[in-house]
Order: C-alpha cells, then sequence, then structure tokens
DNA sequence: TCGTGAGTAGACAGATCGGTTTACTCGGCC
DNA sequence: GGCCGAGTAAACCGATCTGTCTACTCACGA
C-alpha cells in the first residue's frame, strides 16, 4: 500500500528520524539536487527501503525538511520575541534581529535554507516550494502584526521593508562579504521604524 | 592535451557562444546541478565533444556563465549610474537601485543568478564560486565608492547596509512575496543615505 | 499465539551523470 | 597541396540517480 507520501505524523519511528535529521544536515550543507537517497540512507545507518516506507519519495523527504526547519524557525522567533512581551512593542520588532542573529550564528553558515531550496526547486509544483511560500508568507504576516503593535502607519508596508531587511541580512551573512550583516539590518530596521510609526 | 579549464578567449567559437547561451539559461532556470552536460550539448545543438573541446569541464562552464552575468551586470549598472554623471552624488547611489529594478524585471525573475549558484556551490574551490565572491566584493566596493563620493561620514558602513538592500530586494522579488521590494530598498536606501551623510 | 509494524540486507531496474574516445567532414590559410 | 581548428556522430566508461523488490528478523500487543 503506498503511504500518502508528504504528510508524516507528528511522532517519527527511530529510523524515520534519524533519516531525516541526516537529511536534514546533508541537504542544508551540499545541496538538495546533489545529495542522493542512497547516500542519506546509507548516512543515517538505515536502508533505502526504510527511507522510502517512511517518506514515500525524496520529494515528500525534501518537504519534510523544510517543514520541520520552519517550525523550528517560527518556534524560536516566537519564542525569542514572547520573552519581551513586556517590553514596548517597538523594542518587540528589534527583537526580531537579535533573534535572528543567534540563528544565524548557530543554524545558518550557509545562508537561508529556504532560499537556497527556493534555488534548486524551481517546479512550482514542488511539494517543498510550497513550504518555503508559507514560511515566506507567515514570517511577512508575523512581523505586520509586531508593526501595528507598534503604531505603524503602514503595517503592510513596514513589513515588507522588514522582511526585506531579515532576507537581505540572512543572504548576506551566508556569503560571508559583510561581516555584522545583521547588525546593519537592526540600525535600518530602528530608522524604518522611526520612520513608519512617526 | 588537457586545456587550461576556466579561461575562455575573449572572441568564442560559434559552437562555444551557442553552449555558453544555451547554459545560462538552464542554470538559472533549473538550477546547476539538475543541468547535465548531455542536455545542454542536447539543446544547443552542438556535440559533447565540442563542449569539452571548448571548456574543459562542466565546472569551468559553470566559471564561465558566472563570469558572463557577472560582467553583464557590472556593464549594466555602471553604464546606468554613467548616465547620471550630472547628478548629484546621492542621486547616484540611488541610481543604483534604479538600474536594479529595471535589470530584475527582465533577467532576474527567480532571484539574483550569484546567490542561487551560491546555494550550489558550497565548495570554496569550485572555479564558480571565486567568481560569485568577486561579483559581491565588486559591488560592495562600488557602491563605497558612490557613499564616499555622496558624503559618507563612514563609507564601508553605509556601502554594507546598501548592499545588504540589493541582495534582500533582488531575493525578495525573486520569491515574489512582497511586490516592488526593490522600490522599498530604494525607500530604505534614500533614509539611510540621509543618516549616514549628515 | 499470531499478526503487525519497523527494521535489515541486498539485488535489481532503467535512466542519467560527467567525461573520454575514435573516426570522420569541412573550410580556411600558408 | 597540406595542415589545422572547429565541428559532427556515436559508442563507450564507471559511477550514481530514484525507486522497487524479495526475503528475513525482531519486538510488541491483543
Amino acid at each position: 500500500m503506498t503511504q500518502e507520501a508528504a504528510r508524516e505524523p507528528e511522532t517519527l519511528t527511530p529510523g524515520a528520524r534519524k533519516i531525516l535529521d541526516t537529511a536534514a544536515g546533508l541537504f542544508y550543507e551540499r545541496g538538495i539536487t546533489a545529495v542522493g537517497v542512497d547516500l542519506i540512507a546509507r548516512e543515517a545507518g538505515v536502508t533505502k527501503k526504510t527511507l522510502y516506507d517512511r517518506f514515500g519519495s525524496k520529494d515528500a523527504l525534501v518537504a519534510a525538511y523544510l517543514r520541520e526547519r520552519d517550525e523550528r524557525w517560527r518556534d524560536w522567533l516566537t519564542g525569542q520575541v514572547g520573552l519581551r512581551g513586556d517590553a514596548d512593542p517597538g523594542e518587540r520588532v528589534l527583537a526580531t534581529f537579535d533573534a535572528l542573529a543567534a540563528w544565524v550564528r548557530r543554524e545558518n553558515p550557509r545562508g537561508c535554507g529556504f532560499v537556497n531550496a527556493a534555488a534548486e526547486l524551481p517546479d512550482p509544483g514542488h511539494p517543498g516550494r510550497q513550504v518555503i511560500m508559507g514560511q515566506k508568507r507567515w514570517l511577512r504576516g508575523y512581523l505586520r502584526e509586531l508593526a501595528a503593535a507598534a503604531g505603524a502607519r503602514e503595517p503592510g508596508r513596514l513589513a515588507d521593508e522588514l522582511v526585506l531587511l531579515h532576507e537581505g541580512a540572512t543572504v548576506l551573512n551566508g556569503l560571508g562579504i559583510v561581516d555584522d550583516a545583521v547588525a546593519r539590518a537592526r540600525d535600518l530596521a530602528a530608522a524604518a521604524l522611526d520612520r513608519g510609526t512617526g
């Protein structure tokens, strides 16, 4: 019986857990297309049969990788901003950049995993593509909320600017051509905030 | 006799020209790893022998693709800015965003070709990787010159901010999640310019 | 006790990967 | 006439690609 593929249960079997962790590392560090299922299975200490039994296809595994990364990032961002629930709304907007700074230090030496994945998944029908778009849309929506709470005259416009700064900082950080890219983005965000909430 | 690879003459043979044009389109639209040399040769109406006689290896062809893209972008940017040689220096900084806006409309529907390529070329020794780093360094240096001419107190810092805005706008434009991303970047750049040249 | 879900081990399929090779044609140039 | 650069045509190499398959083990739960 072929399984639904692209929908994995909230609790993974031990084998599936190892596969997903291994795939996540390899996909991010070497690229999605460049990493084959044979390599993933071998590195995870698992057979290809297990991989296909659990995930159904490579595309579905890619989507699962992106979904989990998305979830971790959202939890991290909202958690960090939540720690400053008592701060003034403008501070909370800027806190997203502090959260980003810590995140890229820990998890993003090679740039945004979603932007990188998007470069390799041009097909709009690819299951991973929808995860990517969802991630970006969510971020914009979240920043828009924070912007509105901070009294932005045009929350949508400010959110656009903040997303732009987030993405630019992440990408630049990955290329290593500008240091403290996230700090620069935070500075620009503070200025945009001033302008946008006058 | 193995040829030097990665150094092609300034004038290409007709076959090499077709190969490079075809490869450029395929690499950008489908990704580098996903496009094989067989496909490139077939689409270019050329045999694989010709491809290897002219370019030596796929890696060298990738580097040639990136070099030519780099050259086109530099020519476009400096050309557009040059058209406003009589404008005030601050206007010239902002003109780089107008040049970028026209560029992404014409050539960048899928985001920055260099950022996308960097996602697929993690190996620092890859010949294409050096082209990418050179491109970003050049852009930062060019913006730094313009920033200095505009009277920036810290031209290096302002250049970092401008590069960040350029990259963020390009990436966001490619993802299609924010419209007028380049216009937003231009607004932010104008504000940064005000702040940085007080 | 019996069935089931999760797993190993490993062969197999057909296609494609980057890259090499041999044999040949054609046009220009000295 | 003779050489050479540029090209075609097509076979070939070993490796790897995604995906399927059979056969078997093991632990657990009804």
